[in-house]
DNA sequence: CTTAATTAGTGTAAAAAGTACGCTAATTCA
DNA sequence: TGAATTAGCGTACTTTTTACACTAATTAAG
């Protein structure tokens, strides 16, 4: 047996989840499908991926042929397979994710794409989405639950300058929790891997708040010195740890 | 277009990363292949997954069908899809890993599959192996040091019955890295997830340890309570963090 | 039967990190 | 000028982590 034609072969795609974070919300993008099955109906954005081209880079490519988002840093997430998954046959599908600032990229539907309509949808809001998308975007929304407290991925979601309210409430809407305000300053300054631009907020009815910049230089510096960043906690509970919660 | 035929097909596989402990070392799970490519090469148990099997059973089945091993319980880990990473055309693999007990299970190779020979191989013994299986036992490794520091992954590669030091040994292992023994004591035993068997090891040369179980009942209620188990630690050194090594 | 070799088993004090908590400051708007 | 709103800050207490060394129990060899 030297060749793979005796074998089953397979459709395949790659399904994106785009997370944002607009207005105190965690957004995620959706297309209003233009095409079978599910016409209509939201989606992730995804589609089939090309015999020449690898997992990854057809993930990029589809995100950008049905969003306009061009060259977004996408993590593979996991492949959904399910016999029945899809209602035309066999079709896997490899799910990435990413965070992105949304103010930096501009929604843009590519004419002759499967895309109707893309649009920024609180995940809160999200429902009835088409396919097995629904467990897609769990999984993924999960994997950014995780990988928040180990990574320092929140500040992808915010615009280069920011306050530290604005940080927190975007820690607060990934990790569906309150914090509490000066902990959390105590705690993210500590890491001192935030610049102090010395500059402060604008157009606010209130005393305004100093803004801040993430230093990703240093931070690339820290880590290949084995520095890790590192949110998570835990309370311990007549001896047994609960859930951390970043107080 | 309300059909498949238009689309690109690709063959698909799954691939199985076993880890075992033995001796002392983390072992894995290898076959000798019978089969172009890479005949004579020692690969990781994997196959072609079958038009009407879910992923996840694919991965079951064939890892029965290669080593003996039955109803292992599987994790899905990475895909990988490289155009060229199979030299008969494009095959994409979805990797799952899983820990077991070398003990309670026998190899037993099928007559007629792809496997000549199916051995436990310490990990720090395998090089060259077949396909881009290094970068899946790579991927699939990284999972479990993640892993373990928790979930209570540690107990299914021990026998029921273990001594504290095999457990830390186990550790050890995992985690490359060495532990403080008390200190390691305290907080295993702090945790109160094992069973004091009041029994004593047999046949050894020195001093016998106590004989423990894990406690899965009581893991699996703390679980429902909102409990997590948690053997991570990390170290402070100059205001940054440096990478836990469960001290 | 004594001794050597080997591994098991144990506690404490100091340092670091996590937690709970409430008031004053700066700004805009009416 | 006062009301409304959000920013910014410090301390005491608790819990967790860390570093560290000796005695106990058994077998093997002489």
């Amino acid at each position: 047996m030297v060749s793979l034609d005796n074998f089953f072969k397979s459709a395949f795609t790659v399904d994106n989840v785009i997370f944002g974070f607009d207005e105190g919300d965690l957004k995620v993008l959706l297309i209003k499908r233009g095409e079978q099955p599910f016409l209509g109906k939201w989606a992730l954005p995804g589609y089939f991926v090309y015999p020449n081209e690898d997992l990854d880079g057809a993930a990029v490519r589809v995100l950008e042929e049905l969003t306009g988002l061009k060259n977004v840093y996408l993590e593979q997430v996991e492949t959904f397979g399910d016999v029945n998954r899809h209602p035309f046959g066999r079709v896997i599908t490899v799910a990435y994710y990413s965070l992105i600032n949304t103010k930096d990229y501009i929604l843009k539907l590519k004419a002759g794409s499967i895309a109707q309509q893309a649009e920024w949808v609180a995940l809160k809001d999200v429902n009835d989405i088409a396919f097995d998308h629904a467990a897609i975007l769990a999984s993924c929304f999960q994997r950014l639950q995780r990988r928040v407290r180990h990574r320092p991925l929140g500040f992808e979601l915010l615009p280069k300058k920011f306050t530290l309210t604005q940080l927190q409430q975007l820690y607060e809407a990934i990790l569906q929790t309150e914090l509490d305000k000066r902990n959390f300053r105590k705690k993210i300054l500590s890491m001192n891997l935030l610049i102090d631009l010395k500059e402060m907020q604008e157009g606010v009815a209130h005393r305004p708040a100093k803004l801040y910049q993430f230093d990703r230089a240093k931070y690339e510096q820290f880590l290949a010195e084995g520095y890790i960043f590192d949110l998570s906690e835990s309370k311990k509970k007549n001896g047994k740890k609960v859930n951390g919660v970043l107080h």
